[in-house]
DNA sequence: GCGACAG
DNA sequence: ATCTTGTCGC
């Protein structure tokens, strides 16, 4: 449990605690009824100086028509404490993350990270480990594959196929936009990856990224949030 | 030993 | 991640 207050370590040591914070992740749903969803992600300033985590919550309502409202959005900015390597991002940044989740009133039942899940070396990417600190079901959609394997993956509008490493399902690359590069999407914490494709489909808006993990992306390189507030779904 | 390598 | 304009397509 100490162990999860650590952030300052060789990547040695970072190695080590991921190989052992991997063995607390949950595989299987644990989560609340959803009222609320967050999306998180991570920004640089200042030539990468400053790292600047941004989080957004939106209200998702199963209505005639589904829609996801944005109802609050937070900003927190730190003095980067490590460069980025491969394999121990969120090292880098689930800190900051922690600092955007600490500004909200609201607190959601599900959490979209940018970024992997399970799928990394010691199954601990950064969805998953931001999940285990905060105690709440994360998935990771990332825009590029860190590890695993997978055949070719059809072109339409929700196709996907597993990702898979050492005979493990580890995640699936979902093609979440017509002709568009695939994402790959892996549980973090307290999720199945069923019920996680579920929801990043569920999300889906225009863009090829899911709504929550879009306008936090969005907000993280500060250029902004454009257009209506309302994204009906459906 | 030689690649691969989230953001 | 970030540096950056226009442009092709639904």
């Amino acid at each position: 449990m100490e162990a999860l207050h650590e952030w300052n370590l060789t990547p040695k040591q970072a190695v080590a605690l991921q190989a052992d914070l991997a063995k607390r992740l949950e595989s299987t749903d644990r989560i609340d009824p959803v009222e609320h969803i967050a999306g998180v992600d991570i920004g640089f300033e200042e030539e990468g100086a400053i790292t600047r985590a941004a989080v957004v919550v939106l209200k998702w309502e199963l209505a005639a028509v589904p829609s996801l409202t944005v109802v609050e959005q937070a900003v927190h900015r730190e003095p980067t404490r490590m460069p980025y390597i491969p394999g121990l991002l969120s090292f880098r940044e689930v800190p900051a993350a922690l600092g955007a989740f600490a500004k909200l009133s609201v607190k959601p039942e599900l959490v979209m990270v940018d970024g992997q899940g399970i799928a990394h070396p010691r199954r601990l990417g950064v969805a998953a480990h931001l999940g285990l600190w905060l105690d709440l079901p994360t998935i990771g959609i990332a825009k590029s594959r860190l590890y695993g394997k997978h055949p070719e993956v059809g072109e339409a509008r929700g196709d996907w196929v597993p990702l898979t490493a050492g005979g493990d399902v580890i995640g699936a690359v979902l093609r979440s936009r017509a002709k568009v590069k695939p994402v790959v999407v892996s549980p973090g914490h307290r999720l199945s990856l069923d019920t996680s494709l579920t929801w990043v489909m569920r999300c889906l808006g225009r863009t090829k990224l899911p709504e929550p993990t879009h306008l936090a992306d969005r907000l993280a390189s500060r250029r902004g949030t454009q257009g209506q507030q309302r994204l009906y779904k459906g």
